[in-house]
RNA sequence: GGGCGAGUGGCGGAAUUGGUAGACGCGCACGGUUCAGGUCCGUGUCCUCGAAAGAGGGUGAAGGUUCAAGUCCUUUCUCGCCCA
């Protein structure tokens, strides 16, 4: 449909014969060119010229669904990033795939009888034609899938990779089984005892599974976590779980005939004094042993087993102070008092927190106060507080206190010790229970080994064959993949991997003799552990990636993602690069040097979900608006890192802008129309402009793209004052074409298209602007007179002027002046070409 | 309970790191231009007093340091996250 031309200067400084360009209609500009990016292969890395190389990491999505808002946020942060750095000079790898392993497809497909495959393929395809849409630059010739079987094939040959450097170990343990996944899971997906994914309360299995020894790695992990450049919380979230504590490991023997002999661990040695009793974990092998022909006991674990670790765990409280434990049938022997004291089962000590057993020192730690008051055991007091300085506060008084002493103090009734702070005391226990034979100092980590076993099925499958006469043997490389069948039958209860009829089938690679593949799939975090590795080469069949390309890209100069990962998968890829590292595969000792976190996308205060529906999607945005309307409202909205509810945001009003940069572009700053205006109204635009290059510049350097924005509005409100003072021609294209290219990150299609019509090429080609600091000079500077700190005045005075200068000037202030004939001046503060402070009395 | 972070207009948020608090935008009010209009262009907008000039108050609360505090220190309240 054709719109008649209307008469105006609009349609005069249109270019094209058509009409509609006039009008900002990104809904028309935007696709083109989007179509072009992908269609040209713009965004393929180019390392031919000496640009620096930058690896501009995002975390891949997960394909639950078309792309939600919150990876339109954290594509926006990325992408904006990637562009300013491409035109500082770097070369950037930006490239993108898919974390497409997983239980929701499985899910998915068993509700709706869909195969996982096909369905996980349909929201790639649907999230990467939103991609594409809405401008982000990525190189698509690195895409990748981790359910490809080129990919896990991989993922697969690095679990042979760690198998063979001892990494990997095959464990019976109390396992976390979460009822509605159907699987087990690892301690960082129970997050207060249920299943992170799916909320339901995780139970407490005996199961035999496959680990990953990251715990070998601990205090490198803990080490390093200072070597790289992330958020502090992230980095103290870590340090918590990893949960280093310094203490040791003492022998007490059991007080009979027997040669029966348990450790504990604990981290205060030093209170070994006040031991007054001893408990071990309901499920202890000892325990279990002496306490077989019991049948009261057998009441008690039976009780325990249904209680969830949280349960046992929790400080007792005034409700149930008396049935948590069960007094056993035989004593211990403290070897520091040699005095015999009562053992008992109790469940707040769980078997698999270090060694499953504990002494117990009522006046040092709450829990242990707790179940001494309920069950009348004796509170020896073995330490006089103090406070943080080291002066001594009130003693303890075994009768009348209500709570452990967990602070610092001095010790009292433990013998040699006496009189010791009780750190010294800590050290020198620690050094004695070595000397005598009872043990030993020890480093304590809370970090568990990764259980890595899913009994799911859209999944890697662990490459390991279970052979009658060989035990479990690995899968050799060379027949890798060990891949999925296609016939699987996705409604089966339980995992259809198992229930497949001949996949378990196989002979061993050992002996030749018959033999059962794992039925089990590994964690998707293990996927997503390695894939950075993996964008270096994605089509590579003949290795996962080339090591001389690892050295060069590796660690990630800059990852973007969300806080939620701050654990699981930021601390597994750091496994796998100091495992990967050690069986000489890469070089670096982190995968990822930088850590940007971005906030949540909200709507009115809670989670923008499905199930709330309350979702609001990039596409319902980016249809209406436009996709650099889309991108400009979330970067405007607030600094990165903090959260946005969409319920404060206004699309329209980033809308309403970029109609004016459209328009003010269209109509103004015509190279033809020669230069005019004052040539104070010139300098003084021109001024705003660089004086905003150097600014926005610093905001792109700090992912500041809130102030950025902010800055780039200035400037085209000076444009307009300039404009209306006369000012035309080459001051006005000079900061019209700067909005351009600070721009062009952030909204890549309008400034595209104005560039192009404008110089006739790509505004993504081009060099960052750079401030030219001879305009930024000023003649005059408005400095602020304060009286007494209050301000009162101000005055224009040349730059730089001294003091004496500025004094008098600003004592001929009217208003100043009033103030200061209050008193007399005894003071004069004075801060250059900003403020004079005189303080009067 | 411990650790970390944050509290600024009606709203989102700014404040060269101790130097004019509230940039920029949303919203709102008034005026103009259009009136096909979710258009465009002005002006105003922290609170109180005042016609204005200006004065007083003001960054969760209370103290403190300083010529000067949103910013530094102490105490306290609220919220968020992590760990118990």
């Amino acid at each position: 449909m054709l719109i008649p031309m209307s008469p105006d200067a609009h349609a005069d400084a249109t270019t094209g014969p058509d009409a509609s360009v006039a009008r900002y209609d990104p809904l028309a500009i935007e696709p083109p060119i989007a179509s072009r990016w992908v269609d040209e292969g713009t965004y393929e890395l180019d390392c031919a010229g000496d640009d620096e190389r930058f690896y501009a990491l995002t975390m891949f999505p997960y394909p639950s669904g078309d792309l939600h808002m919150g990876h339109a946020e954290i594509f926006s942060i990325h992408d904006a990033l990637v562009r300013h750095l491409r035109m500082t000079g770097h070369a950037v790898l930006n490239p993108i795939g898919w974390d497409a392993f997983g239980l929701p497809a499985e899910n998915a497909a068993r509700k709706r009888g869909e195969n996982p495959d096909e369905w996980t393929r349909a929201n790639i395809e649907e999230q990467a034609a939103s991609i594409r849409r809405l401008g982000f630059s990525f190189d698509w010739s690195t895409r990748l899938h981790t359910c490809d079987p080129e990919y896990y094939r991989w993922t697969q040959w690095i679990f042979l990779e760690l198998f063979h450097a001892g990494l990997v170990d095959r464990k019976e343990g109390l396992v976390n089984w979460c009822p509605g996944c159907e699987t087990v899971l690892a301690n960082e997906q129970v997050v207060d005892g249920r299943c992170e994914r799916s909320d339901d309360l995780v139970q407490r299995r005996p199961l035999t599974q496959w680990y990953f020894r990251i715990t070998d790695y601990a205090e490198e992990l803990l080490d390093d976590l200072d070597t790289i450049d992330w958020p502090d919380r992230v980095k103290s979230m870590q340090r918590n779980w990893i949960g280093r504590s310094e203490g040791a490991e003492i022998t007490f023997e059991v007080a009979d005939d027997s040669d029966d002999e348990v450790v504990v661990y604990t981290t205060r040695p030093d209170t070994i004094f006040g031991a007054t009793y001893f408990v071990f974990a309901p499920e202890h092998p000892l325990v279990l042993a002496r306490m077989a022909d019991d049948p009261g006991y057998a009441d008690y674990l039976e009780e325990v087993s249904r209680r969830s670790d949280i349960e046992r765990q929790a400080t007792l409280g005034e409700d149930r102070r008396d049935k948590r434990g069960h007094r056993l049938d035989f004593d211990m022997v403290n070897p520091f008092t040699g005095e015999t004291i009562p053992a008992f089962a109790a469940d707040y000590v769980l078997m698999d927190y270090g060694t499953g057993a504990i002494m117990a020192v009522p006046v040092g730690d709450q829990r242990d106060f707790e179940f001494a008051r309920a069950n009348d055991l004796e509170v020896r007091v073995i330490i006089h507080p103090t406070d943080d300085e080291g002066n001594h506060l009130d003693p303890l008084d075994p009768d009348t206190m209500e709570e452990a002493w967990v602070g610092p103090g001095t010790m009292v009734g433990s013998g040699e010790y006496d009189g010791m702070p009780w750190q010294e005391a800590k050290a020198a226990i620690i050094d004695d229970v070595a000397d005598k034979g009872w043990g030993r100092g020890t480093v304590n980590f809370r970090l568990r080994d990764w259980l890595i076993s899913r009994q799911r099925s859209w999944g890697a499958p662990i490459p390991m064959v279970h052979c009658a006469s060989c035990g479990p043997r690995p899968v050799p490389a060379d027949q890798l993949p060990v891949e999925l069948p296609d016939d699987l039958d996705w409604t089966v209860s339980g995992s259809p991997l198992a229930a497949h009829p001949t996949f378990a089938e196989t002979t061993c690679p050992d002996c030749g003799g018959p033999a059962r593949r794992d039925t089990d799939t590994m964690d998707t975090f293990v996927d997503s552990s390695w894939y950075f590795l993996r964008y270096l080469s994605p089509t590579d069949d003949t290795r996962a990636w080339p090591r001389e390309k690892a050295g060069a890209w590796l660690p990630v100069d800059q990852y973007t993602g969300g806080v939620e990962h701050a654990i699981l998968h930021l601390l597994y890829a750091r496994f796998f690069v100091k495992a990967l590292r050690d069986r000489g595969h890469v070089a670096a000792d982190e995968p990822f040097q930088a850590l940007l976190n971005q906030g949540q996308v909200i709507l009115d205060g809670s989670r923008m979900s499905k199930s709330r529906g309350n979702l609001v999607r990039p596409g319902d945005v980016s249809e209406e608006y436009g996709a650099d309307t889309l991108r400009g409202t979330i970067l405007f909205a607030s600094a990165p890192e903090d959260d946005i509810d969409w319920a404060d945001v206004s699309p329209s009003g980033m809308n309403k802008w970029l109609a004016r940069v459209w328009r003010l572009n269209l109509e103004l700053g015509d190279a033809e129309v020669a230069d005019g205006g004052a040539d104070v109204d010139v300098a003084e635009l021109r001024r705003a402009v660089h004086q905003r290059i150097l600014a926005v510049s610093d905001d792109y350097d700090q992912f500041k793209y809130n102030t950025a924005i902010a800055k780039l509005m200035e400037i085209t409100n000076a444009t307009m004052d300039a404009e209306r003072a006369g000012v035309a021609g080459g001051a006005v294209r000079e900061a019209l074409d700067a909005v351009l290219l600070m721009l062009a990150p952030i909204c890549p299609f309008i400034t595209e298209e104005l560039w192009q019509r404008r110089h006739g090429a790509s505004v993504h080609d081009q060099a960052w602007p750079r401030a030219d600091e001879s305009l930024l000079e000023v003649d005059t500077v408005d400095v602020i007179v304060q009286v007494n700190g209050k301000v009162r005045g101000k005055v224009a005075v040349a730059s730089g002027a001294d003091e004496s200068v500025v004094e008098a000037a600003a004592m001929a202030d009217d208003n100043a002046a009033r103030f200061l004939a209050e008193g007399e001046v005894r003071k004069v503060i004075h801060v250059p070409d900003r403020l004079v402070n005189f303080v009067v009395a």
